[in-house]
RNA sequence: CGGGGCGUAGCGCAGCCUGGUAGCGCGCUUGCUUUGGGAGCAAGAUGUCCGGUGUUCGAAUCACCGCGCCCCGACCA
């Protein structure tokens, strides 16, 4: 490719509403351009990058036995509709009516379809099991589209869906999927975790998210500084604490006047003690019931583990009306003695004495409240939060926090959707059983922006080889000198016919601003046809990653570069 | 949806408070010079000042109503 046909349209100055670095090199480098709010057009650049690492999932997804199939963005109600998400889903569901007044969406992911497309033609144990993947445009109305391509309305994704007889072949499906996003994301140059997930909206038993660690990231990863745990921080588990603190003598329980004095902090300042002597009693409205969840003052709940725990659909903190029914209080003075309403606590109750807690009566706390002498709790359960310092669940060595790119995801979906959509098969004993189904993401556009944020620098990206727009760019310093621009032409034909994918900067610009640009599109190696080394027969070749410049016979050229490249793509995969 | 901010040339911004006929830098066009890390000189082109309504002799500037975008919170690949 001739750069002076390229439309590449590179920008010097960072654009003020790009907030990360991924969002600012992709504008910059000329890659992504916004249509309006989270909708983006790839340019060449960009696109070329997105063909690099979907060629990528393809060759994965193929080896892991997955047949590419392509289904459409339209969907119909009916099909969410027996599925139970048209009314669950929400708004992030972008609907629309035809001109018929047919109700429709633009699908923003494919589990109704697959499972609509299966049930239709596979219907024996025989054709089981099946793994089918696609890699499409996908529509969900985001409330805060954000950071670029990370997050938008419109978006490319691989989603792949597998369809098991058994249980144990749901696991080998769902092993094959987990191997296979390791290969991705190790070839695309990525560092990252693969994390115990919770399963969301989407449903199933049990999954894990792929994360690229970046500080950029909007998700929080708990990982295990000795082993190799690691999850999401809504997921990750607390173990109940082994040791019961030191029994001290219980006082007698005492009311004390606090005047508006409601949340954590205030408490703390005002009677002054430390928020590892408070209990924090939140009441929360499950599907039918109340209940008060007690923790630590100075931890948070886990609304998934209490979702969980309760079995609910839906849960969220109580209102103020709720609060005044179950307490007598206004929100603020909460608390477990007297409480008209089931109480459960997190572990982190179980070592407590004499503490602090809400007296169910504005303005008033209560100190030195204890367990079964004061009052009574119906269970214990981790609804907790885990801190940075935990144990780790299953070593119990340091747990520690990074900040996580979601790049994939993988879900054991079960029967959820097969039950609901009813795709049978018939089994060996010609009974008919529901199949078992998983299914499995990749953000493409995103898995780009993130391999930005782990691959750039002060000149801009430093795109690993693999998924690189380009892998090498040749640039002739002055395009005017006859014998420059005809070495660069010639070694750029050599490496075009050799199969190495080449930009030749035949622009009519001087060498700083092409330098410039080159640092800025991150292309992996530069090849400078320059006057004073081409007088020695040589040109120089720099290591964008590194920096790292050789000085090579333009006759080495092309097997130097031909080694680089497939020692670079080798290596990663 | 709640809270905050912004909207003036392709990009980044000033001007707005205190109303008086639109400006800077970069980029773009042409010419000459220059040519190994974003060149110099000269001459140019480019604006519904987000939109509407109002106030005023006069509105980018003041008021009201919209719209769009960005950032912070609940969602997710």
């Amino acid at each position: 490719m001739l750069y002076s046909e390229l439309f590449l349209p590179t920008i010097r100055e960072v654009p003020t509403d790009a907030e990360i670095i991924s969002h600012q090199l992709m504008l910059r480098a000329g890659m992504i351009r916004k249509l309006t709010s989270g909708v983006y057009s790839y340019l060449p650049l960009g696109l070329r990058v997105i063909r690099k690492v979907e060629q990528i999932v393809r060759e994965e997804m193929n080896r892991a036995g997955a047949q590419e199939v392509l289904m459409p963005a339209i969907q119909p109600a009916e099909l969410w509709q027996e599925s139970g998400r048209w009314s669950f889903y929400g708004k992030e569901l972008i609907r629309f009516k035809d001109r018929h007044n047919r109700e429709s969406c633009l699908g923003p992911t494919h589990e109704e379809v697959i499972t609509d497309l299966v049930r239709n033609d596979i219907k024996t144990y025989r054709q089981l099991p099946k793994n089918l993947y696609q890699i499409q445009t996908k529509y969900r109305d985001e409330i805060r589209p954000r950071f670029g391509v990370m997050r938008c309305r419109e978006f490319g994704m691989k989603d792949a869906y597998s369809f098991d007889a058994d249980m144990a072949g749901a696991d080998l499906s769902y092993q094959k999927m987990y191997d296979a996003y390791m290969r991705i994301f190790s070839r695309c140059g990525l560092v990252f975790r693969a994390v115990e997930a919770d399963t969301g909206n989407i449903g199933g038993s049990s999954s894990h998210e792929f994360m690229v660690i970046a500080d950029s990231g909007e998700d929080a990863v708990a990982f295990c500084a000795a082993c190799q745990y690691a999850a999401n921080l809504e997921k990750a588990e607390v173990l109940a604490p082994e040791t019961m603190s030191t029994p001290v003598e219980p006082l007698p329980l005492t009311e004390v006047e606090t005047p508006n004095v409601r949340t954590i902090h205030e408490v703390c300042d005002f009677l002054k003690v430390s928020p590892e002597q408070i209990v924090k009693t939140m009441i929360y409205q499950g599907d039918a019931e109340v209940v008060a969840v007690l923790v630590r003052g100075d931890m948070e709940i886990n609304e998934a583990k209490l979702r969980n725990y309760l079995k609910a659909d839906t849960l969220e903190l109580a209102t103020d009306d709720v609060i005044l029914k179950a307490t007598g209080a206004p929100r603020g003075f909460a608390g477990p003695i007297g409480i008209k309403v089931k109480v459960v606590a997190d572990y982190s109750l179980k070592p407590m004495q004499n503490m602090v807690v809400g007296a169910n009566k504005q303005d008033y706390h209560i100190l030195n409240a204890n367990i079964s002498r004061d009052f009574k709790i119906s269970d214990y359960a981790d609804l907790r939060v885990i801190t940075e310092g935990d144990a780790c669940p299953r070593c119990r060595s340091e747990i520690r926090f990074a900040r996580g790119i979601e790049v994939g995801h993988v879900f054991k979906l079960g029967t959820k959707y097969s039950k609901a959509m009813h795709a049978m098969y018939l089994d060996r004993s010609g009974q008919e059983q529901v199949m078992i189904m998983g299914c499995y993401g990749i953000g493409i556009g995103r898995t780009v922006a993130a391999a930005i944020e782990q691959n750039y620098d002060d000149k801009g990206i430093t795109w690993p080889v693999p998924i690189a727009p380009f892998q090498v760019i040749i640039t002739p310093v002055n395009v005017n000198e006859e014998s420059l621009l005809k070495t660069a032409r010639d070694l750029y034909d050599r490496l075009t016919a050799d199969g190495v994918e080449a930009l030749l900067d035949d622009r009519d610009e001087r060498a700083g601003v092409k330098f410039n640009d080159a640092d800025l599109i991150g292309i992996p190696l530069r090849v400078t046809v320059g006057p004073k080394k081409l007088a020695e027969g040589k040109v120089e070749i720099k290591i964008r990653k590194t920096g790292v410049v050789d000085e090579v016979l333009l006759a080495d050229a092309p097997g130097y570069i031909r080694t680089f490249i497939a020692d670079a793509v080798g290596t990663a995969s």
